[in-house]
DNA sequence: TGAACACTTGAACAATTATTCAAATATTCA
DNA sequence: TGAATATTTGAATAATTGTTCAAGTGTTCA
């Protein structure tokens, strides 16, 4: 038998073998982390949730967010990499929306959970 | 009407208007921000998958995510105190395991991300 | 009781990152 | 072209945070 690390053991074993051979594909993790840590931020989080209303242009996300106009710009970028948003340009404007359907889907599930521990 | 943002005002004031009504509720959206913050960490993240195969002790935790039994002790108690993960006592060990179903949707959710976007 | 094991905690360090301000670029329009 | 507006960018600062190591607490069992 494996080696005994808790008294559990017995109970537990095959929970850690599967938590071995399914889970960690190491630069896979890195990547899951991405997208939650996106939304980690206040402020990239107010940006996501006013885009989640619609398209929107930078003056605007800086004025619905609470932030200057060169934070909400910064932060545009990091979501711009990292596929969270997506630009495309009106004239002198930017327009921004929500780059896919999971990053809605995130959010909500997000919302979900913070009202449902409300209740408690 | 209200004040002119951008070229494409008109588009967008509906828009902007329910975002400004319906989403910024300030303390909340810290809240909201907690638990992506939780996921965002790589250690933390093996961790959450290693317990989503089931209840596990810290030192196995540590051995599945790579990690000293002092770090994934540290990140257990952030996840503890931010109600993502909890902890019962057996004998002398202490076993672990996801608080609740909505960790498990999220972080379901964001692997469904990451799969998705790399058939791209 | 005390030795061995499991886990937690605190302090220190290094690294990452959000914000700010100033300057740069892009686009329109007179 | 030049002025005005919209957005981006870079550098500097301050704050947060993950990791490590050493020391602490809690539990079992001989």
């Amino acid at each position: 038998m494996a080696n005994m690390y808790c008294d559990r053991e017995k109970e537990h074993s095959a929970t850690v073998l599967r938590a071995k051979e399914n889970i960690l594909a190491g630069s896979d993790v890195e990547k899951i982390c991405v997208i939650f840590r996106m939304l980690a931020d206040p402020t990239r989080m107010k940006i996501v949730l006013a885009l989640m209303q619609g398209e929107m242009c930078v003056y605007h996300l800086a004025e619905v967010s609470n932030s200057t106009v060169s934070g909400v710009s910064h932060q545009l970028r990091v979501l711009r990499d990292n596929k969270i948003v997506k630009a495309k340009r009106f004239g002198k404007n930017v327009e921004y929306s929500i780059a896919d359907e999971h990053v809605h889907e995130i959010v909500k599930k997000g919302i979900e959970h913070l009202t449902c521990s409300l209740e408690d």
